[in-house]
DNA sequence: TAGATTGTTAATCGATTAACAATC
DNA sequence: TAGATTGTTAATCGATTAACAATC
């Protein structure tokens, strides 16, 4: 184990390597090697052991990775060897889709509290949750101690919800709208927008 | 101009500036500079200038950039100075979000044609479009031209339909599905996928 | 054992930053 | 003009790759 720094870029790429390891474990694989894992995810075999032995002697000379046991290791890294409760704000068609998105619970989150300012949506449900009133977020955040939310709101109310989200303690904020949020240093924010992501592949067209 | 190969991540901050001058626009702005860019995005000041000058001299000296000619040049850079046609692969939840967001087309992109395996949903509309059968999709995206789409279908079938949609002729796929997908060089991939994204905070945590 | 593959080092490559002359 | 800010250079910093001893 190394006590160092590790570099953000190293981490952003364990999360890749944690799902072509699980997609591997779901076939019947058992073990794996850099090579075989970086031709699945299209980064060299060095990288990958580089990365790897960031955090430990995993592998075995010869043989490579016992599959099971590196993604026991890069959950508890990432920690997601456990299930984080999650704040949605915003019950558009996005935030609708995300709360029916069966993909998160196995990858270490669960959806516990759905938000929107529209008195017309609060009450009604999605799936087991009620849409609940904005107005009463930050208290409901605070005692449900959540440290992580979506925003899918418009760009318009982004930031002011941010401005909210942070004040209820959140630390990591997986943001839809497409606006660069501002926010203290010790809150994380992801930035998913489908436009920006097409937008870098046009330039190669 | 530079005629030289523009490194890769230098192309992905474009379309962030891009945005951020957009918003820029809306709220009335005619100049920014580099700093003022650069607080926005969370990008440093020479970093800006450095990518920007890659592509030409488009600032003035003490009173930085006209908003609305570097925006004209990033959308000519980026080819988003027009509207692609894309189409929609996948008419789940997240196909259906996404066939109802407004906000491609200021942004370059018309989702134009929307597909599904599933005949229960063929027929069915989704605003203007017609969810059309996968089995006729090569053929209906070869003579449209499209280049772009959008792959919403669970991770078991994405490898399949990406196989179809580069027998297609698409040049670039917006991933959804949790999966590394394999494609030819020519071929680009975004992915977006919220588990990973999340996962990415969770570290710091 | 022989073959395979790790973990790690050193070398290379590329990206970012700091600084400043040029100039609006 | 004086102040501001660009575009660019050189220096620094960091990431990737190649190579190989260690070892399963």
């Amino acid at each position: 184990m190394n006590a160092e720094k590790i570099p953000d870029i190293i981490i952003g790429r364990l999360p890749i390597y944690l799902r072509a390891l699980q997609r591997m474990a779901d076939k019947g694989m058992k073990t794996t090697s850099s090579q075989e894992l970086g031709e699945h995810v299209g980064i060299s075999a060095a990288q990958i052991r580089k990365d790897i032995s960031q955090f430990g002697e995993f592998g075995k000379q010869g043989t490579g990775y016992s599959i099971s046991y590196l993604l026991d290791k890069l959950r508890e890294i990432l920690k997601v060897d456990r299930i984080w409760d999650v704040a949605l704000v915003g019950a558009g068609d996005m935030g609708h889709a995300l709360a029916r998105y069966q993909g998160f619970v196995n990858r270490g989150f669960c959806i516990v509290l759905i938000f929107d300012n529209d008195k017309a949506k609060v009450g009604e449900k999605i799936g087991n949750f009620v849409i609940e009133d904005t107005s009463t977020m930050i208290e409901r955040i605070k005692e449900a101690g959540i440290k992580i939310a979506m925003l899918t709101v418009p760009a318009s109310a982004a930031q002011e919800v941010a401005d909210k989200l942070v004040q209820a303690g959140v630390k990591a904020i997986l943001n839809y709208a497409p606006i660069s949020l501002n926010v203290p240093g010790s809150v994380k924010v992801q930035h998913i927008d489908p436009a920006t992501h097409l937008q870098r592949m046009t330039y190669y067209l």
